[in-house]
DNA sequence: GAAATGATGTGACTCGGTAACGTCGACGTT
DNA sequence: AACGTCGACGTTACCGAGTCACATCATTTC
């Protein structure tokens, strides 16, 4: 980077705004929130960011991904991780519950009010509840897969994985709701242990 | 019905061919295997059926559509029907049992070629996976709210009903394979024989 | 300083999906 | 037998999502 450049991006005069990615997500939100997801068009996000729809689509595959395209991968990532970092005499359920903390963790108290606005917007959208899900399926997968990789039969892995995401899932929806205070990961235990609890008392 | 609808019916000179919504479901489920999904248009379905693409739509809300809304809303009932219906004394695990068996034995051997062409092209295409993905959701919601009336407490039906369904798509799964030849029902109870164990094996 | 790079813009296009309005045969009523 | 309703479909026109080829221009690299 040279000295003019240095200048010249100070100055503001750069040709375009930086951080295009984020702000389209911000302006996406915000809108979604006002008029709702299907009166709102890719052209309006893209110009209240000062961008042209094409920009959209170059960042993200298509309109509602640009709500999901921060999580899925990432917090993929942080499941497996966790599970493949478990000290080996831990059972499925403990994997899971490691995994689970090191997700949780990662969400301070000032994303809160970012998903809770999130929540509201996808709850009331039927093709926005559908991609929840489908990451929720992902999830559940990469979750059961590291498991595997421990020698933990299928059946059991994609069981306990999906144990283990829908407590999360649970203690998402109350961590976002603004009653309640808890930071996150105590929540996900909690609602761990009750379904876990549950699970027990099926047989 | 006059006997001369019924001479003009009989010589085919009605205006337009009948069971024009199962024909476009044949039609389409015809192209996508030959062409793919993406690749074919609701025009080349509409037309193969001698029909326009509104018509299309006034029989399903979209494409994808065409593929899954045989199902849905009719097996939701058989499996609440079933639960319903199931003795009082029955454990949550017993009413899914019976639900399953009542939502297994409408698939007769008749319509396994179909089921299987059905699966692969379902496979092949993200966004028919993710509609899968949603009837499965449905489907555990509606028997999780059956079991719920009979007042299993929601965590226990949520996860009752879940590993019913498990075990019936993975039933599903062999049951379209042509390799296997057993009646669905059995495939059925083995799978969720095998999910119970593994789920009683995870605490 | 020339060339490569990378982020963006432009314009035109396809296709999914919706809406207003028109057509015509089937059927019931009188 | 004439009439009016109704149901299923067609026609036309339109909007918005998503794609593509091509152009622009500041930054970076050699």
């Amino acid at each position: 980077m040279t000295l003019l450049s240095h200048i010249v991006y100070a100055v503001g005069v750069a040709r375009w705004e930086p951080n295009t990615k984020e702000r389209l997500v911000q302006a996406a939100l915000d809108l979604f929130a006002e008029q709702g997801y299907d009166a709102t068009t890719v052209n309006e996000i893209a110009e209240r960011v000062g961008v042209t729809k094409m920009t959209f689509f170059r960042h993200f595959p298509d309109k509602r991904e640009v709500l999901f395209a921060a999580g899925q991968e990432v917090h993929s990532q942080i499941l497996a991780d966790a599970i493949a970092a478990a000290p080996d005499l831990a059972t499925p359920l403990q994997a899971v519950a490691a995994a689970l903390d090191a997700l949780s963790a990662t969400f301070t108290d000032d994303r809160r009010e970012f998903a809770a606005r999130l929540r509201v917007v996808v709850a009331g959208q039927r093709e926005l509840r559908e991609r929840a899900a489908s990451k929720h399926n992902g999830l559940v997968e990469a979750t059961a897969e590291a498991l595997a990789k421990r020698g933990v039969p299928d059946l059991t892995a994609t069981l306990a994985a999906e144990l283990g995401l829908r407590a999360f899932d649970r203690a998402f929806a109350h961590w976002a709701d603004p009653a309640s205070s808890q930071p996150l990961t105590d929540l996900t235990r909690q609602s761990f242990d009750e379904l876990r609890a549950a699970s027990a008392a099926l047989a």
